[in-house]
RNA sequence: GCUUCGA
């Protein structure tokens, strides 16, 4: 099973789905047995809903189901490709939920802009006693900007600093592109340069933001500054 | 060989 998930997730990767979905069928036809691994590669190679269907009935045939990296796997298919009462579904059922359980899920509220029902997952994890990391708090972030929540923003913005996660790139960026999404150009600078390092994805927030806040000659100030750093815009 | 975020 290990040959097999390492070949069938190398072509989910690169984009190659269907050869994935081939090799994972001729898997079968030759009676090998699918690990949690081999699942988990054909789930990323999973393009459609019935795709995704099928490979869950596998994995309940499979008794596979109440592994936690299957469970989240799960959670965000259902998410991006049915809807978000599917996916809270199976994050209903998932016993022993984790982080990144509770990640997917506000990542999906997120996605179909519920603020309240993300901010209501973030609250229910700690009172379970599972510690929001630097993924949960930038998902919230983004959950804020689509919907230009600043203050509630800023609330989160203090439970980053107590942890110091504002030193992260993911996190940092998530609160510049919040502020800059808000309106708060002081906000979204000072977000910036205290980056411990820039990369594309946070110059694109700096950038966007300075649009978003009415100053487009600062964003060509800040292009021309970035591809002075070597980046080349995407 | 392994699931979630900043585009």
């Amino acid at each position: 099973a290990h040959t097999w998930s390492a070949i069938i997730s190398a072509h989910a990767k690169l984009g190659k789905a269907e050869t994935a979905l081939h090799l994972y069928h001729k898997m079968m036809v030759l009676g090998s047995k699918s690990d949690k691994y081999v699942f988990l590669a054909v789930l990323k190679a999973c393009s459609t809903l019935s795709h995704v269907k099928l490979i869950h009935d596998h994995i309940i045939q499979s008794g596979l189901q109440s592994i936690v990296m299957i469970g989240n796997a799960m959670i965000d298919l259902y998410a991006k490709l049915s809807s978000l009462e599917e996916a809270r579904a199976v994050f209903d059922k998932l016993l022993n939920r984790d982080a990144v359980s509770c990640n997917t899920m506000i990542a999906a509220c997120t996605q179909y802009g519920k603020l309240f029902q993300a901010l209501d997952c973030f609250k229910k994890m700690q009172g379970d006693g599972i510690e929001p990391d630097d993924v949960t708090f930038s998902s919230i972030l983004i959950a804020c900007s689509t919907v230009g929540a600043m203050k509630k923003g800023r609330l989160i913005h203090h439970q980053i600093v107590e942890r110091d996660l504002q030193l992260l790139v993911n996190v940092g960026t998530a609160l510049a592109d919040m502020y800059g999404k808000c309106g708060s150009l002081i906000d979204l600078l000072d977000a910036f340069r205290s980056l411990p390092y820039r990369d594309i994805v946070s110059w694109g927030a700096l950038i966007a933001g300075c649009v978003q806040c009415g100053k487009p000659h600062l964003a060509m100030k800040y292009f021309q500054e970035m591809q002075g750093e070597g980046f080349t815009p995407n």
